[in-house]
DNA sequence: TCTCCAAATGTTATAACATAACGTTTGCAG
DNA sequence: CTGCAAACGTTATGTTATAACATTTGGAGA
């Protein structure tokens, strides 16, 4: 359960670590890991941030990948659906999952001076608030969960 | 901790409470409750549910109190900063507070077909996303926790 | 009371985020 | 090899949110 973003790592072995991960959960369960979808995977690997939607497609175009929102929207849309990408809906953003396949409830944590973001995992449904749900006869299926505040560097910076 | 949404209740009651609460919050803290933040607040209250910031300007327009997209965004600024009225990022949308004034972290049960939402309470930064973000030293500041799912009559209509 | 300042409001314009709709291409099962 | 579903390309538009600047309001202090 530790979070992943605001510590110092190898990157091109996370990033080639994450793609064997997506590459082998889709030939696994039939998915089609397209070009665009990959390349937009790639891209935010690549970034290791919370990007816009239309971050991403700058940067498609410049590849000459596809140049209108549909295009990556459609292919966030596929990653968001099977975990491979989370959407941080306080930034109206997306970044790449920290550990595609494992099971998980993600949780983020939102700096917001630097808007840095770590993932860690919070499995609400398990806690109190399964139970409330379960009381008031609600299902959960998803979950969002996202603490804002300030991450260490920007603690200190403040000071 | 009880949710609130998805049971009938008194509501000219729940209207009356909740203004006198904030009415009551704005004196002691010296907050000016101008007519429009008061009206949006009576707005949300009214309608009971969580409208997009565009749904409330079509009420204050129709009622001659400001016409443009500032107006309302900066009256729920304020109510949101002051946790009259929260946010629910999933929705981009907004909602008064079940209970202003208390102590609360807030949560939302949200159903996906009807978008109806109900208030819990899960205070995160006590429990073991509280520790993560310790051992990060990362600082919470607010937290958003929003579970998506079906509520009991969508279940119902459902099957 | 006046006057000055900060806060709130009014207004125009535009930025940022997201999807509807429809035609074309692609990949693959039969 | 053919027919269908899924993905892609493209145009247009819908939805959410804010920048910037002028004006008004409310209240503290001279």
């Amino acid at each position: 359960m530790s979070p992943v973003g605001f510590e110092t790592h190898n990157h091109s072995h996370c990033i080639s670590d994450s793609l064997n991960a997506i590459e082998r959960l889709c030939r696994e369960k039939g998915l089609r890991l397209t070009p665009v979808r990959r390349r937009v995977f790639e891209i935010l690997l690549d970034e290791h941030r919370a990007m816009g939607a239309y971050d991403i497609l700058d940067r498609l175009k410049a590849e000459g990948l596809g140049s209108q929102p549909p295009i990556v929207y459609r292919a966030l849309d596929f990653l968001v659906q099977h975990r491979f990408v989370h959407k941080i809906e306080r930034l109206n953003a997306f970044i790449a999952c920290g550990h595609p396949g494992e099971h998980h409830a993600p949780a983020f944590l939102i700096c917001r001076a630097c808007d840095a973001v770590a993932e860690a995992h919070a499995d609400l449904a398990q806690g109190r608030l399964g139970d409330v749900a379960k009381d008031a006869g609600f299902a959960i299926e998803r979950t969002v969960v996202e603490a804002e505040g300030l991450c260490p560097k920007c603690q200190r910076a403040d000071a």
